[in-house]
DNA sequence: AAAGTGACGCATT
DNA sequence: TAATGCGCCACTT
């Protein structure tokens, strides 16, 4: 267990706002990410990220943060699909967690977003 | 210390 | 319109 990164502690905070029954994408976070890093400027990576690799490592922190208190449940990749692998109990897990909040489905592995995407604002 | 692995998204063919 | 490739960071072993 060592102390996050900055990168992991942007994602997990914007993560964390996620409300219940909304979901987000990895690459909206990504987005936020890199606005409030040019914005607040305290984000210490070694090299600037390019914004089109982002998604990926936000994915990839959500898959090694092992916090309960981390929604990431509610974090979905563009096309609304669930993670193959999701960390606790795997996509099935995923999708009842999410009906459980009100997300509504449009397929066994897709939410919908129409309706269900955060358009994080405030 | 070095190399491999990985919850994605977009451009191009 | 669909399928395939590229990007190149942070973390683990």
């Amino acid at each position: 267990m060592t102390s996050n990164t900055d990168f992991q502690n942007q994602v997990y905070q914007f993560v964390g706002k996620v409300p219940g029954g909304k979901v987000t994408t990895y690459g909206e976070v990504a987005y936020l990410i890199q606005n409030s890093k040019i914005k607040n400027q305290n984000y210490n990576s070694k090299v600037q990220i390019n914004p089109r690799f982002l998604p990926r490592l936000v994915g990839f922190c959500l898959h090694q943060n092992k916090d309960p208190k981390v929604p990431c449940h509610r974090v979905v990749d563009r096309n609304g699909r669930l993670a193959p692998n999701f960390a606790f109990d795997g996509a099935k897990e995923q999708k009842r967690r999410l009906e459980a909040e009100g997300v509504k489905f449009v397929d066994e592995m897709h939410v919908d977003l129409a309706k269900s995407l955060w358009q994080g604002k405030s």
